[in-house]
DNA sequence: CTGTTAGCGCATTCAT
DNA sequence: ATGAATGCGCTAACAG
């Protein structure tokens, strides 16, 4: 843009050294209140902001992370980075973003790139498959999103409560026969952790379990829906709205006795288009806020690497 | 991460000074085919790569853009956003992404913090109510989306001609009392050009316009929808994929004699939601690509601002 | 408390 | 064709 001004001008224009103006910046101790308010007057009266290569240059942090998410359209994901976003700007950074596609191939090319770029940190959304070795250079500036891994920063959502919540609700209104729409157990917290929460429910409560795995998508939810549908279902529990989002449809084209839907997410648009549904929030935006907070401190203060589950919560 | 090797030790390695080794980097001539071999065979040895706010410290560029979208969850921002991506890796191009929030407000502060972080380029999605004064300090750097504006560089779709396909198309399948759900002409592009194309076909064609325009939401096309319908209405045209799902939505609670609608966008959802509804794809993909190719274009070598429309298609 | 000095990694003269 | 020297804006070590 402009030819800004450097400490040097603000040294001059304030009659102080460069290394004073820089003291100033960094709110260092061993500076008069006197030439310090001087000094920022000076600043602020000429819209001072000091280059941000240079101070990476000289080993500070370039104040840049990177958010990869698996799709730029996941619902979820969206929630989560729009309250991350937020977060990020208010202590100065700036979020690049990259798809991974669920590709492990597309993460490592993009961590790749990223370790050429003095990054801060990275927050990533985890999926199936992805491989925690590639991922150690990173431990210490990496947050794990929707999956936890031994040894690191991670923000998880309360995959067993959530399903817990809901199946404790749909038996309290008196079903008895409640399939299962979800993924496959491959995919360990959408698919094995809710599946599992599911069965365990069912075998606490003396209820027969009748479930599919199908997927993530929409489509996978509105095929397979029937395999888990008999005369005796009252209510079905999908693992994802995306899957409910699918499963609808299907109902809307088959029209059966009344049956109970439920499912983990309180995304907008399942919200708009069956309202009817009962959801449980999994906390998507505070998780988002979480991870933005859990990477900050750690890059910043060498935090401890902590692993964050987000209560879930009927909505 | 690691303490990563600067010039100095390629120049070291491979027996030559700092100078040539810049030189083999910026691709300069002046370096005989024997040294640049041997130093670019060293580098890669090495996995060396320059440091970036170097590079930007010598005026050189910081090869940052940053993307504004106006939400994260647009779904045909997503569209092209997606597309726009890969064009801007390849490049090596580090895309930092803002929302806008239809708010003029955030953008102008965003704009700060770039102009703050030697930007190479910004790719602002508009919407109504942008103010093109604020823009004018990123003229030559900046491409606008889904908008035109005297002076910048701009992606847009062609609303009219999307409109007057599915307009075209509905004729000659026999309607004749076609019916508009639309957004408020406050919007240029969206609103208003997708309305008056609608009534400049029902004019060349002597039929009777019949529209209402709520406004983006799903909700309002769902809320609004019923006042273009009478008894005579055979086919809804909705201005976007967004209405057409709110309307659709209305529809089916409250059923009616058949009634063919289209909409302009062409949206995986809407695709899977309503595969019978009739769409025109406004090219979201392809206007990613060709904005980011504008851009790079525009930063790199001073490329003219072009203002790009890209074709609607039947999809 | 404050100014001076010396680099960080690179591109750019200017010599050779 | 190539190496040595200079400085980008900043922080850190060292003097006063």
């Amino acid at each position: 843009m402009q030819n800004r001004l450097t400490i040097k001008d603000i040294a001059r224009l304030s009659g102080v050294g460069k290394s004073t103006v820089s003291r100033v910046l960094n709110n260092e101790s061993g500076v008069s209140e006197r030439t310090r308010e001087r000094v920022e007057a000076v600043m602020r009266q000429h819209g001072f902001s000091p280059s941000r290569s240079a101070r990476a240059m000289r080993g500070q942090s370039d104040k840049v992370v990177a958010i990869i998410v698996t799709r730029l359209d996941s619902l979820s994901e969206n929630l989560a980075v729009q309250t991350m976003l937020p977060c990020l700007y208010e202590q100065g950074y700036d979020p690049i973003m990259m798809e991974s596609q669920f590709s492990t191939k597309l993460v490592q090319e993009h961590l790749d790139v990223l370790s050429h770029r003095n990054i801060d940190g990275v927050i990533l959304f985890g999926f199936t498959g992805i491989d925690e070795a590639m991922l150690t250079p990173w431990r210490d500036t990496l947050v794990l999103m929707a999956r936890d891994a031994e040894g690191f920063a991670s923000v998880c959502y309360d995959d067993e409560g959530a399903i817990r919540i809901l199946m404790q609700r749909l038996f309290e209104q008196g079903h008895r026969h409640i399939s299962y729409l979800g993924v496959p157990e491959s995919d360990i917290t959408t698919g094995l952790r809710r599946h599992e929460a599911y069965l365990s429910f069912c075998r606490q409560h003396e209820l027969t379990p009748n479930a599919v795995l199908p997927g993530l998508a929409m489509k996978q939810g509105y095929d397979h829906v029937a395999k888990v549908l008999n005369e005796e279902t009252t209510a079905l529990l999908c693992a994802t709205d995306t899957l409910a989002i699918g499963a609808s449809k299907y109902l809307q084209q088959h029209p059966r006795t009344p049956l109970q839907l439920a499912s983990v997410g309180n995304t907008p648009l399942l919200k708009f288009l069956h309202p009817e549904i009962l959801t449980v929030d999994p906390g998507y935006a505070q998780a988002g806020k979480q991870a933005a907070l859990q990477l900050i401190a750690q890059v910043t203060q060498h935090a401890e690497l902590r692993q964050i589950t987000i209560p879930a919560a009927l909505s």
